[in-house]
RNA sequence: GUGGUCGUAGCUCAGUUGGCAGAGCACAAGGUUGUGGUCCUUGGGGUCGCGGGUUCGAGCCCCGUCGACCACCCCA
């Protein structure tokens, strides 16, 4: 019988590596909060329809990388493969942004999907943490998005960063750079690659992002994107550089596009080494006519989403030391029969007061207890044997230091509370 | 979807022109009948990814397939 392995392009987070996933999730939160974005939690798939209109039809996610399926009842289901048109389509739904004026700051964590061919730093179900601030056009609304994003990656211990931000400016902008760029790469469309001539037509925007060394040729000389700009989008992006200014090290990079047809304004992208080809670890923008596509009041709206695992990847590249968020652990050790019955009591009575704590239950060697306790990264030993039910007393020895004292059993669940926050 | 590299013990990997399936680490027991992280001894562990073919004989050669890794495309 042969056994059946994870779908390709998924991976399981075993418990060697789960406790960093609650120590990003946790710093994730904790950030959030900081700047006030609440979680959101929204389904992991929607009618394929919001996709397509939230996301466009045309870029290469929806077209050709979603998850997509037919429920029993005949509806076309996809699995999200990124988190904002859930929540643009969420807090529309539910009235969130339905006044004008109305403001919403929200935060989430959670999976998206994307039918891909997996490599390093891509997975078929990958993990984000995102925020989303809705109805504020101000250009702080975009810094305050991106410091957050920055202070996370800073308080998950990630030193080797780079922002870089662009400025595709609002809709008629955007049209013009694309117009301008179709004008600037035509006459030297034969010396392009097949793929980019074909997105000549289809999706200019994206050759400037080629690493195909003839696109790349091509692109230098390309008119910059800010030329394009209205004076309300030059404005705008004027404002976010200067607030960023003394907060944070950033680079306007002219050739900063990315994939999703909604954004329009600010957009920006975190870097990290030691990701190989993938190196984006989070990216985000302005999206102002999303909400209003997707049949809400005109709203407008800005958010990132940053990459977990790839985030994970660069910190441990860069040798990072995340926060254990697992508490100090008591062993119990007991030698014969008598002793195990009392190390049972005591392995509920300190349960019960809130202290971690564990013990072999297969009756094994005493030297066989201390080694399982080693390997579990236990702080303390606490030992019973025929002697210390005698004396009433509890041996209790230091992992660490290797120290070994007695202690009163009546008086034991009170010594160890004073001495857990030592570890 | 395209291309390259690779699948042997829990992990990292050796395995010669095709001729008995190996090492280190890890794990278990013992050395020490009450003491881990060092040391010594012993031991258990294998559908050589899967399926087919060639051969007296295949981990090794051939075909197919699945998967992993890396890159393209695209993105976190």
């Amino acid at each position: 019988m042969s056994s059946i392995k994870a779908p390709r392009g998924t991976a399981d987070i075993l418990p060697a590596d789960s406790w960093k996933w609650q120590s990003v999730e946790s710093i994730a939160r904790q950030v959030a909060r900081l700047y006030h974005f609440q979680e959101i939690r929204t389904p992991i798939f929607e009618y394929t329809e919001l996709f397509h209109r939230g996301v466009g039809e045309t870029t290469d996610i929806v077209s050709k990388e979603t998850f997509t399926f037919t429920d029993r009842g005949g509806d076309s289901i996809t699995l999200r493969p990124e988190g904002t048109a859930g929540v643009v389509r969420a807090v529309i739904e539910n009235n969130l942004i339905a006044q004008e004026g109305s403001r919403a700051k929200v935060f989430y964590i959670g999976p998206n999907f994307r039918y891909e061919r997996p490599q390093k730093g891509r997975l078929r179900q990958h993990w984000q943490f995102g925020v989303e601030a809705f109805g504020i056009a101000q250009p702080e609304q975009d810094v305050e998005c991106i410091l957050l994003q920055l202070d996370f990656y800073r308080r998950c211990g990630l030193k080797d960063f780079v922002l870089h931000i662009n400025s595709l400016g609002d809709a008629e902008s955007k049209t013009r750079y694309r117009d301008a760029l179709v004008r600037f790469l035509t006459p030297q469309k034969s010396s392009l690659s097949e793929d980019s001539q074909r997105r000549l037509t289809e999706n200019p925007l994206r050759i400037l992002d080629s690493k195909d060394p003839r696109d790349v040729e091509a692109c230098k000389g390309a008119p910059p994107a800010v030329d394009s700009l209205s004076d309300r989008s030059r404005a705008h992006f004027q404002r976010v550089q200067e607030l960023l200014q003394g907060a944070a090290a950033f680079e306007a990079n002219a050739n900063l596009v990315r994939g999703f047809d909604y954004y329009t304004e600010t957009l920006w992208e975190v870097t990290a080494p030691g990701l190989g080809a993938q190196n984006a670890i989070g990216g985000g923008g302005r999206y102002d006519n999303l909400v209003e596509t997707l049949g809400g009041r005109p709203t407008p709206g800005v958010g990132f989403g940053a990459g977990i695992e790839r985030l994970l990847i660069a910190l441990d590249a860069q040798q990072a030391q995340l926060p254990d968020p697992r508490g100090p652990l008591i062993w119990l050790i007991a030698h014969g029969p008598a002793a195990r019955q009392a190390c049972w009591d005591l392995l509920r009575e300190l349960r019960s007061a809130g202290i971690a704590a564990d013990i072999d239950l297969s009756d094994r060697s005493i030297k066989a207890q201390f080694k399982q306790a080693d390997r579990e990264s236990a702080k303390l030993c606490l030992i019973l044997g025929d002697d210390e039910l005698k004396n009433g007393q509890v041996t209790v020895k230091n992992l660490g230091t290797g120290e070994q004292s007695s202690i009163p059993r009546v008086e034991l669940i009170e010594r160890m509370r004073s001495m857990i926050p030592d570890f």
